[in-house]
DNA sequence: TAGATTGTTAATCGATTAACAATC
DNA sequence: TAGATTGTTAATCGATTAACAATC
């Protein structure tokens, strides 16, 4: 399992299915219980062989002459993506950013729900933000030693982002999907996705800059 | 200009760039005024034959036999970034998510600053969130009007993210950071950067999930 | 059946890594 | 100078695309 690779699966693979199961879903929405590799793959912006290519890893969903069923597809993907199970997850740092993730409308449809959060700030202590209990930092470990969790949310400062990460590892935390703008460096069975508002915009913004042909 | 590719430049390269600058940035406020290509990769998690690679789209901005000098090369990247020049934007989207972007630290140090912010909720109209007032959306080709504004930050519920974007289009905006989960149809000039909480908590999940050594 | 479209193999393309001459 | 490390070229690796036989 490398960094581009999880069980001889392209990580860029598993990036783009989320994108399949979103394009599915609206379409279910929109009536049609029918749907081509073509079809699909325009809607996500990929084209048709890679959509084939992707889903060939999994297994067979469509029939020749014909497409996929919708549906079919939908439920399949959801399957391969553990939609179908519930994933409790804990949110750590209870900041601005932290508060709007709680309440994000996007989670609770695919099966993740913060069932604890956690911050330093005593303030905070014991009280409930959308029906999530939030608790000292420090008893992360207790907490979870009842509750097994595997995956955390990380919106703390900056400089907090390591030692935090390194507590959540040690109370079972194995997948964090990190909102702090810097690399956590963690024991490799523990996967980071990271979400870097910054880094997003400066790639953005590059995109925009005038350049002159090759260098700039 | 492709998919994956501007200007000669791989896009994952593009993506690379905002974690070598952080990187870089630490190094220097830690004291470490030189810095090899091994160590800075090292960091960033990356091998130091790409981060050289990487840079020599851009120039040569080392010495053989020392390494970079740390301040000479993050000044470098921020100049390649374009984090020299400011960059004014506008929120599209006053939900808790934008609000919470109105005050998201990691802005505006590297130049980026909200003018304008945009909702359809007139209860919002004439409001300072953070020092930013908020407008109603359809005055939004009026407003930029008078003031270019390239970048959009997309926080509309995703119902209203295609009609919404291509407004933006519309009044000028050439990209948008749109954390709207849905895929946006748009001219091919216009840049767009995703951030999709869900599918990347999906990615994560996946790869947490047991799976026998092949299929599943 | 004829037309359409899948699943998969092979070909292409691009990105990463390795290697090393240049040189500080 | 000797050792270290860059910038760059060439080799490798992996992902995307094209093509097509299978078949609904």
């Amino acid at each position: 399992m490398s960094k581009n690779n999880v069980d001889g699966i392209p990580y860029r693979t598993i990036k783009r299915l989320p994108q399949y199961r979103a394009a599915l879903a609206d379409a279910l929405e929109a009536g049609h219980t029918r749907i081509s590799s073509s079809q699909l793959a325009g809607v996500c912006n990929v084209t048709a062989s890679q959509l084939r290519q992707d889903l060939s890893y999994f297994g067979s969903f469509g029939q020749q002459g014909y497409g996929y069923d919708t549906e079919v597809l939908l439920t399949s993907i959801d399957r391969i993506l553990g939609i179908d199970q519930n994933s409790p997850m804990i949110l750590v740092g209870v900041g601005r950013l932290g508060r709007s993730l709680l309440s994000y409308p996007g989670f609770a449809g695919k099966g993740f729900q913060f069932v604890y959060a956690f911050d330093s700030n005593p303030e905070l202590f014991g009280m409930q933000l959308d029906g999530v209990p939030v608790y000292d930092v420090s008893e992360l470990e207790q907490r979870l030693a009842d509750q097994a969790i595997d995956i955390a949310v990380l919106t703390v400062p900056k400089e907090a982002a390591q030692s935090t990460a390194e507590l959540l590892v040690a109370a079972g935390v194995r997948g964090i999907m990190n909102f702090a703008p810097i690399q956590l460096h963690l024991p490799s069975y523990v996967v980071v996705e990271n979400v870097h508002f910054s880094h997003s915009l400066l790639t953005l913004a590059f995109q925009l800059k005038p350049r002159r042909p090759v260098t700039l």
